[in-house]
DNA sequence: GTGCGTATACTCGGCGCCGAGTATTTGGGA
DNA sequence: TCCCAAATACTCGGCGCCGAGTATACGCAC
């Protein structure tokens, strides 16, 4: 059976194992410390189920049981060459091949038809402020990570998620005035069916 | 127990029996015709589950089992009023408040410099051919659909996406020339690792 | 030296999602 | 009228993900 390139935590364990041998718990650790769980969802769960995958799939391997004090035993992993190379190929298909995915949003959005035109117009206008909120907490962290000195290679991903954001605040401020003022394609069989 | 809004196909299903009561295939069906297949992920597994928890639930009955010729049973639901009220409150919720999702790129994107600086640019480039491609694809879709004499509140969706796919390009194209040219901050350090 | 909160390290039962598979019916061509 | 492809309508076993739960060990206070 081939390894299927599903959990992106499976991902972010090969990268950990390409830097040096880790014991699972040390993986969260690890990821934790460098806000990696931002980008991946991390549980524990998910860790040593696909940690078991990767292993059966002999893209890591377990290279030691260590006892450190009297602490139960540990398993430290290391990554193999066929797991070196999975990961870089997984890493270009990540980047390479834009994924089908299902924003929340857009299945919301979708359907906003179905509330009357001031209550879609406040729940937007709620959207926006708590938009607005995440955009701060970005540019607080970037402003952080900057004056740390690292540079701006390790934190890329928070450019391309500001970007992001930045466009859905603009969006969502387009279509709360086209709202309000009626300009949006389509309001006034809106406007009068919920009447 | 409580209905737990997990699934958006929970949410499509409640909209369809909005308007009329239907049973689960002529529920794929419809959804397969409005292309909503393409907002909200649909398979047939998943559906049937789904009507089963909204039923225990009462959100929607079953409200008759038709027999159409000498087809098999259909068992045809209709939404209750509980369930008008759930399909509300979740759309609200699901446009008010931003939620956590974790987009497949950031992840990859957050590992680049894992790979050389040349392959990283290959395949940044490779991604933007393919998101030029979603957004011709797109700019099609919206003018047939236009031309239908739809109105833009019908395809609200698709005008939300094309924006954040025109974002995401020009992010893109940002990248790809800083990668190039060697001024995204970190680049000496990437080039020289790589040698 | 004893108590207790926190950190360490992992387990396990359950549940939701998946999609290929099944069985029947309809429609159209030769 | 016979056959086969496509449509109809749903089922079911499995598997991945989840997160609360467990158990031990360390360290600090008093």
């Amino acid at each position: 059976m081939l390894f299927k390139r599903t959990n992106p935590l499976a991902l972010a364990v090969l990268a950990l194992l390409a830097e040096r041998p880790m014991h699972p718990y040390e993986m969260a650790q690890t990821m934790r410390e460098r806000h990696q769980e931002e980008v991946i969802k991390l549980n524990y769960g998910s860790l040593y189920t696909v940690v078991e995958q990767l292993a059966k799939h002999e893209l890591i391997t377990a290279s030691a049981t260590q006892k450190a004090g009297n602490r139960p035993e540990r398993t430290v992993y290391a990554i193999t060459d066929t797991g070196t190379s999975e990961l870089h190929d997984w890493l270009r298909e990540l980047i390479a091949l834009p994924a089908k995915e299902y924003p929340r949003f857009e299945a919301g959005i979708s359907m906003v038809g179905l509330l009357p035109p001031d209550d879609a117009l406040a729940v937007v206008e709620q959207r926006c402020a708590a938009v607005d909120e995440q955009l701060t907490a970005l540019a607080v962290l970037l402003e952080r990570l900057a004056g740390m000195g690292l540079p701006q290679l390790a934190w890329i991903e928070l450019d391309y998620r500001m970007a992001m954001v930045r466009a859905e605040r603009a969006w969502l401020t387009w279509f709360a005035t086209a709202t309000r003022e009626g300009t949006v394609g389509g309001y006034d069989h809106w406007e009068e069916k919920h009447r």
